[in-house]
DNA sequence: TTGTATGCGTTATCAT
DNA sequence: ATGATAACGCATACAA
């Protein structure tokens, strides 16, 4: 039976050259030239034995271990795998691997993890699930790691975020309301520890101004997580305070929630009140009523903060931007409609 | 500015003994006894600096990465995430750090990314997307490292298996849609390569077979992938070549399109025919009929295959069981009812 | 163009 | 109980 794993020395034996020369062959940008035909002799004996280079050493070696860690909320949310295969498309085809990790939005877990990723020596980090304010993540940065935050931002600091441009999506969807004749328009916010909560939030604020709609206190709930549940929840307060004709919910798990709610009331979506959501769920179009919401980009941000670590981590002097904002649609369904006639 | 990582060294200088004593101290399991008051001075120091241990050296030395490799097919998949999470649960509290890589299903992807893995030198491999027919897997387990399928299985080899009971899933649905009153009860078959599409279609015939139902060879149709597409396409030649009143799908996304079909040739479902999912995929307890489908348990088997392979690592000898199956339940909604009167 | 020597940070073997 | 030293596999500065 033979060796577990070949090395450079096994090639070297078997080629009666030197450790150093194999290397050099195998890896042209470490070293000076090798004969032509010395390089294909090399390179037939690693095919033959099957070698695989041990990253570890060389990473040991480099300071380069060709692994990056990706930091995620909760996989189990649906914007985040398509986020990950946006990543990973650009990564894997370069040879990096990626090392995911699930914070649970947990500042504690946070910590931990980012020490799992850095016992690693990983060579960036793309963080999908930065807190708005986050200590550990700053420390790492300042310390030399590239670091991308990606869909959340991290607020005042150097690091370069890619996320999608929330104040058009709640622009989009506070025009679509309004034309169809909503004027007592009411937000469910997003938690306010992150940055889409908080920044959704002061879009529709300032959006609901600037077109002279009234705003009561009362009429924007904060929520504390994006689940269906708390939908439910900000949507019993918000009926027992005021009585908006349309709910502009910060991501769609709200405003499903916020649907069950008026369905367990008894109150039709959208013929009595309209409902809009953020993200755009998988699946989701298949509900009835359909959900309107705002589509982003996922894959897309998943390969741009992809393609940005690279840059900061194959060029450590390449000023990158320090955010990219990309595009959002919005997707009309039968959650919207007119408001009842008085 | 302080150097970026500390290492035993740094720590050595700072508390005046050797590097090798603050290994020891650090690593209790390593060597002989140290005298407590050095080890609380050793490990104060380390506190003090900011000490992280370099799995890499760590790793190039012993030959443990505490790192695993779980390969996936498609992490937007649904039913994917839950796993992952339940692999994490077990592996993480223990130092584990995963690296995740999609397959797509594709003997191709999966040749190349079985070395991704190998090449960081994961300590063991939970495989998700597991083919049938597998080589490259067979080949890295028979070299030594230990590797555990889960939810699919591959064929007449020693690697053991997480599975969810399938056989019992089907003939719950089974009994079920023949407690109903159907008579004619279809199947759209998962793919052939896998085993879940495999095994759960012989759990049908032969059941089918035991209840003395007919089913004649166009009552069966094969997909080529487990999606929405197929469903639909699957649905549609069913209908044409056979009358069913029930379609049995081999999982949710087959029946999404199935009923997406009968939808878009006005046949009502479940009034003129009955159909049932496989998974129980988040949300679609929200859909119009609800999904009658097999809810099966992916956190728990993320959790027990992780267990499993943490065994594995750790004692080599231990043999581990071949086929570890878990529990399913029927869950019951809109999408089933009593076959129309003829 | 190729060989030699050294070190990356750790653990393990041997000595004291 | 602690120190010295070698080795893991690789990349690189230097020598030839």
């Amino acid at each position: 039976m033979k060796k577990q794993t070949q090395t450079l020395r096994d090639i070297a034996r078997e080629t009666g050259v030197h450790v150093s020369t194999v290397s050099r062959a195998l890896n042209p940008s470490n070293g000076a030239l090798i004969t032509d035909d010395l390089v294909d002799k090399i390179k037939a004996a690693a095919e033959r034995l099957g070698y695989r280079p041990n990253r570890l050493a060389a990473g040991l070696r480099t300071n380069r271990t060709m692994t990056v860690g990706l930091m995620i909320p909760d996989i189990t949310n649906t914007i985040f795998p398509p986020i990950l295969r946006g990543v990973e498309s650009v990564l894997e085809p370069l040879g990096y691997a990626v090392i995911m990790v699930n914070t649970d939005s947990l500042a504690s877990r946070e910590t931990l993890l980012v020490d799992v990723l850095r016992e690693r020596g990983v060579d960036g980090i793309i963080h999908a699930a930065v807190l708005r304010d986050d200590p550990k993540i700053i420390e790492v940065a300042r310390a030399g790691t590239p670091v991308v935050t990606v869909n959340r931002k991290i607020e005042a600091e150097g690091i370069p975020a890619v996320v999608n441009d929330d104040g058009l999506g709640v622009r989009l969807v506070l025009s679509h309301l309004h034309e169809q004749g909503h004027r007592r328009i009411a937000h469910i916010a997003g938690p306010e520890n992150l940055s889409t909560g908080r920044f959704r939030r002061k879009s529709f604020e300032d959006a609901v101004a600037r077109m002279g709609l009234p705003l009561p206190p009362e009429g924007v709930i904060q929520s504390a997580r994006f689940d269906e549940a708390e939908g439910w929840r900000c949507a019993e307060q918000l009926l027992d305070d005021w009585n908006p004709t349309a709910i502009l919910c910060a991501n769609d798990r709200l405003a499903l929630g916020a649907i069950q709610f008026l369905k367990d009331r008894g109150i039709d979506c959208p013929r009595q009140i309209s409902v809009t959501g953020y993200n755009d769920m998988p699946y989701l179009d298949r509900l009835r009523p359909g959900l309107t919401t705002v589509r982003i980009e996922l894959f897309g941000v998943g390969q741009e903060s992809a393609r940005l670590l690279v840059r900061m981590m194959t060029d450590p002097e390449a000023t990158a931007p320090s955010e990219m904002v990309l595009p959002v649609t919005l997707i009309k369904r039968g959650s919207v409609g007119p408001p009842p006639a008085d």
